[in-house]
DNA sequence: GCACTTCTGCACCGATCGGTGCAGAAGGGT
DNA sequence: ACCCTTCTGCACCGATCGGTGCAGAAGTGC
């Protein structure tokens, strides 16, 4: 994969840069992100970032793969918890901290970053509105999982469970947006698992 | 309030175009939205929406009030209903016809249309958080009429209540933007509202 | 030291952004 | 008929958008 050594080396850290640019989606969203937000906090030129990631599509999609395996990563850690019920509570819970982590945006770059946007912002979209099914999914299995496990009763509708999930961490993401904080959410996450499995 | 009437009489009909103007911020969110598209979609030249607007700012805040009078004005009704489960019901079933009705956009223009923004959106975006404030106010003050009223039980939490069926109805804007059907989100409300009251 | 590659910073590209100035047309009220 | 106001369409404003060409500096392998 390392290609030889040839030419002058890049003077920055690309990961650290990446970092700046994930930032900058999350707070600015993929259209209120300009190339010059983008560079001015990655602290470093246009051509630069060209040069090292592509363009401002690819940009984003760097940018969110990093988020995935950085802020969000408790996905994959509730994924493994032992019942499904604490599969939910760990996926909740973990959202919740993600969406109002001190010192980062509020709310979830995947849901914040394009949703509804003009022309230039619909590769964005998608990308994202995936990212977001490919988290249901993966939910979804989980579940049905469960069911066959016998941990979920027989008659449990893994697709609705997973939706159900998705949906309080979407709204969630869309309230701390709103300025909510970890304190409320969580209790908005306690009382959606009051009556469990939801169906 | 109607001035006498000096002058040309406009060409357009406001209302009209004001609503044609809903369905452009809402599909697009407010830095998507350009006055071209805006105009186009409303068939006048930039000129008269000037004239008869203000700025794309006002532009904006009008369409959202007409939004809020029109496809949103389910939330009215549902605080009427007899009992705090009613109200429940009504609220969430009524978001999710909003959010996916034939012929318009997906989700919540209170949503999607101004989430995370650049500098020119901020306005925007401050005035949607109001909104959706607004929005969970009125069902907590009429959540804690019911508990006032023996409707909801002397321990319940009308904030944490309203807060919870609002974060539902967000997520499913979210939910719907992705895509998801009528009939899905249908079954996700039934599911929020399997245990009543939430808290 | 040399050749080669890739870096960086700056100026610049056409396109589009939100917003206006202007001129002329078109409808009042009297 | 007149005046006066407000309409409309078009061209245009400076600013900013995402993206590049260019020149020179700076590193690597030989």
């Amino acid at each position: 994969m390392e290609k030889a050594q040839i030419g002058r080396p890049r003077e920055f850290d690309a990961e650290e840069a990446l970092q700046k640019a994930v930032v900058v989606f999350w707070e600015r969203g993929y259209e209120g992100a300009s190339l010059s937000d983008l560079t001015e906090a990655m602290g470093i030129s246009r051509k630069s970032m060209y040069a090292a990631f592509g363009n401002k599509e690819e940009l984003f999609r760097k940018a969110l793969r990093r988020y995935s395996e950085g802020t969000v990563s408790y996905i994959v850690d509730a994924l493994e918890a032992p019942t499904a019920r604490e599969v939910a509570e760990a996926f909740l819970t973990g959202s919740v901290r993600a969406n109002t982590r001190p010192g980062c945006p509020s709310g979830c770059l995947g849901v914040q970053g394009a949703l509804a946007v003009g022309e230039t912002g619909r590769v964005a979209r998608d990308v994202l509105t995936e990212w977001r099914a490919g988290g249901q999914e993966h939910l979804r299995v989980r579940f049905q999982r469960a069911v066959a496990e016998g941990d979920l009763p027989a008659g449990a509708d893994p697709d609705l469970i997973a939706r159900y999930l998705m949906t309080i961490a979407n709204g969630m993401a869309v309230q701390a947006a709103g300025g909510a904080t970890r304190e409320e959410l969580l209790r908005v996450a306690d009382a959606a698992l009051l009556n469990w499995p939801p169906a």
